[in-house]
DNA sequence: ATATGGCCCTGGTTGC
DNA sequence: TGCAACCAGGGCCATA
């Protein structure tokens, strides 16, 4: 489910009501998507929160572990949605929906819950202060210049949706606005990277920045499951322009939008306006 | 380097 | 109504 925008859209609620709030307790329902549930029973009571903060497709808890004084040292939680991950802080006496299987307890008598039905999603904890794993990302897509951009896909020889999908290659993007960028740009899935003329990147970037910001304003894209951590639903799904909708007129061209499989993902587009690359 | 398919899991929808 | 097949905002791994 969570993309960019929807990742961003649930850091800022965490973010304005977390920090400053200490973790009293961690409880624990099934942790076969956490890497190491010990630790985090371990290092998280007690930890005071700093920040929270998006990279890529994870949040990032900043925490401050230990009592004031000597053997303080500073926390990394990483929480990553995978397709159908919720975190919600709720009063710790609401009743917990189904698939919730972690309460951090908080200090102000609420609790940030973590649902997820099908346990995609992943958690990982990091004393030591610093995450290998976010490392190892791409650019930000909303952070990376046009020079930039243009460099990370003009040097491939990858279908453009696979590019945009890799995370070492944007951190971010996602199916659905994957498609909904290379739509509004008018370029097909299946171009290869290094193919793709000036002024096509140049439309695929301004195309793929516009459309994260204008989700992120819309507050993601609730197809199923994704809510903020209010338990809202976005509504950016009521602005998209092809994504699942397979047989339906192209906004632009009234071509019948068509659906295939590209990058092993379901890929949609409009044979008019996005024209197929020569086998 | 790139592409593909299986797998991880649960649940909703579609079609026979 | 039942039931199987297919599909889903992700990502990792093995294989070619």
């Amino acid at each position: 489910m969570p993309e960019l925008p929807e990742v961003e859209t649930v850091v800022r609620g965490l973010q304005a009501v977390l920090p400053g709030r200490r973790i009293l307790g961690v409880r624990l329902g099934k942790t076969d998507f956490i890497d190491d549930p010990a630790a985090l029973e371990r290092e998280l009571p007690g930890a005071r929160i700093q920040r929270v903060r998006r990279h890529g497709k994870f949040l990032v808890f900043d925490l401050e572990s230990g009592e004031a004084g000597a053997n303080r040292r500073s926390v990394l939680l990483l929480i990553h949605l995978g397709m159908t991950g919720q975190l919600m802080t709720v009063p710790a006496e609401a009743p917990a929906p189904l698939h919730t299987h972690v309460f951090f307890s908080l200090d102000d008598g609420r609790e940030l819950r973590y649902t997820d039905v099908r346990r995609f999603g992943r958690i990982r904890i990091f004393s030591n202060g610093q995450a290998d794993v976010l490392g190892g990302l791409g650019l930000d897509p909303l952070e990376a210049s046009e020079a930039e951009f243009v460099a990370a896909v003009h040097a491939r020889r990858a279908q453009i949706k696979a590019l945009l999908l890799d995370q070492h290659v944007f951190r971010g993007m996602g199916n659905i606005y994957t498609d909904e960028s290379l739509w509004r740009a008018r370029v097909h899935p299946r171009r290869i990277g290094a193919n793709l003329r000036r002024v096509e990147l140049r439309r695929l970037y301004r195309a793929m920045q516009d459309v994260l910001n204008e989700a992120i304003r819309s507050r993601g894209s609730s197809i199923s499951d994704y809510v903020d951590a209010e338990g809202q639903r976005g509504e950016f799904q009521l602005k998209h322009r092809v994504y699942q909708r397979e047989g339906k007129r192209c906004f632009r061209c009234k071509a019948k939008i068509r659906r295939i499989i590209v990058a092993g993902r379901s890929s949609y587009f409009c044979p008019r306006c996005q024209r197929a690359p020569r086998v």
